[in-house]
DNA sequence: CCCTATAATCGTTTATCTACGATAACCGAT
DNA sequence: ATCGGTTATCGTAGATAAACGATTATAGGG
């Protein structure tokens, strides 16, 4: 009975750690979560996800549906954002439930701060 | 006498033209913008010219001897970050004075939200 | 156990990125 | 007109990205 353990709340992303990185890890993380954005699918594919409500599941499959591509592209697409950061996936059974790391716009726009600005 | 007529202050870049684009035209120039940030010395070029005040050019050069890399790699990620739309140059004799465009942080975030933010 | 549906991975092609040295363009000064 | 210093561009090589169809792996239902 694990049904009502796919919560897309896991792995809530730690803000403070980013005090602790050095500038110049901070130049290389804002540059990782910077590339994951650099492409107008992706953009999109966490636009979408940002806009789930946190209890409303979104699967693989209706990513895929939603966007012009074929489906091995959608995935290598996930995969990107998976790697740099920005989405995380849990399986369910036959379908996997993306949804974008917990706080990840707050944590990107503090490294911005951190990694950028005049200080 | 134009001596004193390259400011890095001119063009400064219009907020509101962020409320009149297409919600697509605000994908595709965030992940534009997103990729002028995707590489690590790119974010220390941005990140040197915010920290140089307003009247304190920043003379290519000078760039170019505060990274480890040659001159032309140096010139082809300037190029990138013009491109892109972070930075500008103006010519004053034999140099060259970048700049970032005035405003251009403030116009990332705001496309971030109005691009990825639950409505 | 097999069948279906779902999503990831493989293999390939084409395009873009990153770095470099060499060369070209430009300007100011001699 | 030429020379030096500064920056952009060219040409190239190797790495990475982006797209696709085909295949594989996995989980659930019959």
């Amino acid at each position: 009975m694990k049904e009502e353990n796919l919560t897309c709340e896991s792995n809530p992303i730690d803000l403070k750690e980013i005090g602790e990185m050095s500038i110049d890890a901070c130049k290389r993380r804002l540059a990782e979560l910077s590339k994951g954005l650099a492409h107008p699918v992706r953009v999109e594919i966490v636009r979408m996800l940002e806009n789930k409500p946190l209890e409303e599941r979104c699967i693989c499959g209706d990513i895929v549906n939603a966007l012009p591509l074929a489906q091995s592209s959608v995935s290598q697409h996930l995969k990107v954002l998976k790697e740099t950061g920005w989405v995380q996936g849990e399986i369910d059974g036959p379908c996997v439930c993306y949804c974008t790391v917990q706080g990840i716009m707050e944590y990107y726009l503090a490294l911005m701060k951190r990694a950028l600005q005049r200080e």
